[in-house]
DNA sequence: TGTTGCGTTGACGCCGACGGCAAGGTTTAG
DNA sequence: CTAAACCTTGCCGTCGGCGTCAACGCAACA
């Protein structure tokens, strides 16, 4: 399978597809004028790294799942490498989580005040002799 | 005041200062020697870009916030603009919070899988006849 | 008078995951 | 023979909020 016919079974480009190869993500063979050549595991590493990019991963994390699957495993997710990684993004949603949380009591109660004020205000310019 | 002592009295550099205003959202006068002045309101202008920089908005969210304040209002909240913004960014945070709930419990499933796996691996593991 | 410490504008760097274009080579269909 | 539809490498652009020089002017103090 060539680089375009990979694209379109990913659902992604082939812009995406050389990048994903210059960060070491994707191992295409080369035919001989040069072009990339992948067979069908690839097919399901690049659904692997759509999967996690769209979870939020950056391809830096991304690399140990991929390895895990090319070193035979049937999930990405059960090398020790891959579970470090899934516990630290855990960690890092919980956290994020958190302050988002804290962001939207914060923004509500701003929110409050602002229409309590403007509330006021306009009963007070009705009330206003004219 | 010039524009070290604000950058200091509002925490901040002078290069955010600058780039503050040309985004339009600080407008200093000049001294005869090309200086930029800033009068004592213009802190409290900085020190309210910089609370919602801190909560996730954008300079563009924040420009209705800064007019506020200029036209005279004890809160940049209370105009009609701001409060627009803020209902805005509630429904975005609303949404954000919503996504990574989901990104969460995902995340979690995942790795629950994942060390189940590992768990049932290491057994068989351990049964095989040696 | 020299040095130190302010100020000025302008321009490039950063991060991440690509998009888009240029300028070519290859293959296939008509 | 030619045009279309692939493929190649390489390089610049994107977005936001600045950091970090560079190269210069101005001010104050010993």
């Amino acid at each position: 399978m060539r680089i375009g016919e990979l694209a379109e079974r990913a659902g992604t480009s082939t812009r995406t597809l050389r990048y994903y190869e210059t960060q070491g993500l994707v191992r295409p063979r080369r035919s001989a004028n040069g072009y990339r050549v992948y067979d069908e595991a690839e097919l399901r590493v690049v659904h692997e790294i759509r999967a996690l990019l769209a979870v939020g991963f950056g391809l830096d994390d991304i690399r140990p799942f991929v390895a895990c699957l090319r070193a035979g495993n049937s999930s990405g997710d059960v090398c020790p490498d891959s579970v470090a990684v899934l516990r630290r993004k855990l960690a890092e949603v919980d956290a994020y989580l958190d302050r988002l949380g804290t962001v939207r009591r914060q923004l509500h109660d701003q929110l409050a005040r602002a229409i309590a004020h403007r509330e006021e205000t306009c009963l007070r310019t009705r009330n206003r002799p004219g």
